[in-house]
DNA sequence: ACTCAGGTATTAC
DNA sequence: GTAATACCTGAG
């Protein structure tokens, strides 16, 4: 309860304060230009979403009561696969040193804060005039090569990525592995954050884990895809966030 | 100085 | 196809 959050959305900074059951909006500096209750997931039915997931089994049940305020956000495709794709093997204060080493460098400013420059995640066209060498931010370490040449990609093929939208599910994953860097994880991540396939269901080591300790799955190729469609079904998105931030609260 | 965290591509069966 | 291994670095 009480808990304020500050960051960039889009073309700018926002704070998010909780309020009660519910969340209120300050633009602290810029403009935002997209539609903020789709970037909020509004349109989610939520009560019905958690009372779904709440019944399945007590983890859910306990998940979903610890994470009631939890939403999956509806970001901005090329930003959500580049953060992603910097995210792999590496850890968050890493992930955001990068993302915010690449934002100042490279990225239109926002405006200032509290004394401090804001920048918006850089365009694909920014980022393609950096060289490898300097793509190695602070955090990026050996990914500066995956993000070059996924940006390289996108603008010498003239790639939209809206595109991935109107793809069913099987082939956006596939056309997102496509990209250097890019496996079932960093692809489910973009999916689920940026795509609205509220479906996918990434696993990564967290994940991994808890499918073990509580559902009794085990690694063994496709047997993963398999329970999560059959169990979880269209909100296995919801109950990936829900289980992993309640197992992380466990764990610490 | 040492340890830890952590997905993907590549190589070798 | 499956398994092993290298990759990189900031924080503590």
């Amino acid at each position: 309860m009480g808990n304020d959050y500050v960051g960039v959305v889009d073309s700018a900074l926002l704070k998010v304060a909780e309020r009660g059951g519910d969340y209120e909006l300050e633009v602290l500096a810029g403009q935002p230009h997209m539609d903020l209750a789709y970037y909020f997931d509004e349109h989610m039915p939520f009560e019905a979403m958690k009372e779904t997931l709440s019944l399945k089994d007590p983890w859910l049940e306990k998940a979903v009561a610890y994470g009631k305020g939890i939403r999956l956000l509806n970001q901005d495709p090329f930003e959500t696969l580049i953060s992603y794709i910097i995210s792999s093997n590496n850890n968050i204060p890493k992930i955001k040193m990068a993302v915010e080493g690449l934002s100042s460098a490279f990225g239109d400013p926002i405006g200032t804060y509290a004394g401090k420059m804001y920048h918006a995640f850089p365009k694909p066209e920014a980022l393609y005039k950096v060289s490898l060498e300097d793509l190695k931010v602070k955090g990026m370490g050996y990914r500066n090569k995956a993000v070059y040449e996924t940006v390289h990609k996108i603008v010498d093929e003239g790639i939209c990525l809206e595109k991935i939208r109107q793809m069913d599910d099987e082939e956006a994953k596939g056309f997102l592995k496509g990209f250097y860097g890019v496996g079932d994880k960093v692809a489910d991540c973009t999916l689920l954050f940026a795509y609205e396939k509220k479906n996918a269901f990434p696993v990564d080591t967290w994940v991994k884990r808890l499918l073990r300790e509580l559902y009794q799955v085990e690694d063994a190729n496709k047997a993963y895809a398999a329970f999560v469609a059959s169990y979880f079904t269209e909100y296995a998105g919801y109950a990936q966030q829900y289980l992993f931030y309640y197992m992380r609260s466990l764990k610490r």
